[in-house]
DNA sequence: ACAATATTTTAACATTTCCTTAATATTTCC
DNA sequence: GGAAATATTAAGGAAATGTTAAAATATTGT
């Protein structure tokens, strides 16, 4: 069963969000301000999160930094009538997954939120920032301290996968059948030389440590 | 995710078993009498059901009772402040997988209900508590009070193994043969190194001892 | 199509980590 | 007490990983 919290102060949208939802199979929780959604979010899991930019209290934004902070994996979808572009930049890179503007058609409002609890299934969010890196799956580009950091396709995708999983182990044969083709005959030890690089190009990274576990392979870990 | 259904009327021991459950990567369910833990069970699959026997409507008796009508496999563990015999045979003879009495010890609550998920074929969850320790077979970390402690890929395999089955002992063979290779010609003596390396890593550990049988092999014991 | 450039992969050697053994000390069981 | 099992330690060797440079392969621009 797939729970859904929505944020929103106004209570015919939320109601008519949530309606919408329900008839598509999903649970939902109705919250009508930031500090309420923080509360619902502390009492249960929820498998995507739906908000308004503007609420009482605790906005959008506060609320998915909040999110954030501990959880980087659920979707968050925000829905505003904020159509500037400083807005989105700003919610993306909180690390937002989507974002709708009203008036929005229910149809196309549904195929999202269905888009994006697939690809949650699969993969992280598309934005990551982790210290003085910020990474972009979509256009495939990596900041350090805002100045862009050159990292070649295999590099950013075995970067991406780390870092999207903080703490896990990946081995070298789950990075290379992840990353390689399947009739690549290219040896596991290639794993290791694209650790090296990784490892020069973001030395100067203040978020996180590429380490080996012997015997296993390798994994990210924050700091 | 495995799913357990809690039906407990007493909301301050169901918000518990639940916290620690969600805490130990299961996902929960709370139900707050006989009736609507039918009803929820008819609604989606769950792979465990812990019940109170005590409650309103429908009570742990009747509703194992009626799990067991259609299904014989999911497992089923009473918590329950009746200690009395007549209420333990009776619930084995409905088909109940354990019985823990009020008040008990959360830790090994959450042993037994990995346990019992085991024991039902039921992939067990990845996390692992006891005492001041904490493991996690997915990241494959562990840690003691909060400090990671750096164990090798033999020694956290070892020790995961002993604390998923605790009192039970397990030969230096059987150790052996699910963690060497098969053509690995290493003496069985090899695993009493590793037993004192695990017992000088674990030693501050206050959860568990790691017990020799004589002439057997090893066990970890709880305490 | 070609050269120039960038990326990927391999291979060789250096280094680190871990596994195993063996020798000795201690405990358990009869 | 004595035999067998287990505990403990340190060291040699095996295996995994780090590092570097050069060869192989892709990609780009003209």
């Amino acid at each position: 069963m797939i729970k859904i919290l929505v944020a929103e102060d106004d209570r015919a949208i939320n109601g008519l969000v949530c309606t919408y939802l329900r008839e598509n199979g999903y649970e939902t929780t109705a919250c009508y301000d930031g500090e309420q959604a923080l509360a619902a979010l502390e009492e249960g899991a929820y498998s995507m999160i739906i908000s308004d930019i503007m609420m009482p209290k605790v906005d959008g934004f506060a609320l998915a930094e909040g999110v954030r902070l501990t959880d980087e994996k659920t979707p968050i979808l925000f829905m505003t009538a904020k159509d500037d572009k400083p807005s989105k930049l700003y919610a993306y890179k909180l690390g937002v997954d989507d974002y709708v503007v009203k008036p929005f058609d229910m149809d196309v409002f549904m195929l999202k939120v269905a888009a994006l609890l697939r690809r949650a299934g699969i993969e992280a969010t598309k934005i990551l920032d982790v210290g003085n890196l910020s990474m972009n799956a979509e256009e495939h580009t990596a900041y350090l301290d805002g100045e862009e950091l050159a990292l070649t396709v295999r590099e950013f995708d075995l970067l991406f996968k780390l870092l999207s999983y903080p703490k896990k182990t990946f081995t070298r044969s789950a990075l290379m059948s992840e990353f390689w083709d399947y009739d690549s005959s290219a040896t596991s030890r290639t794993v290791d030389v694209y650790m090296a690089k990784i490892r020069e190009k973001t030395a100067a990274c203040d978020g996180f440590d590429i380490v080996t576990v012997h015997g296993l392979g390798y994994k990210a870990v924050l700091k």
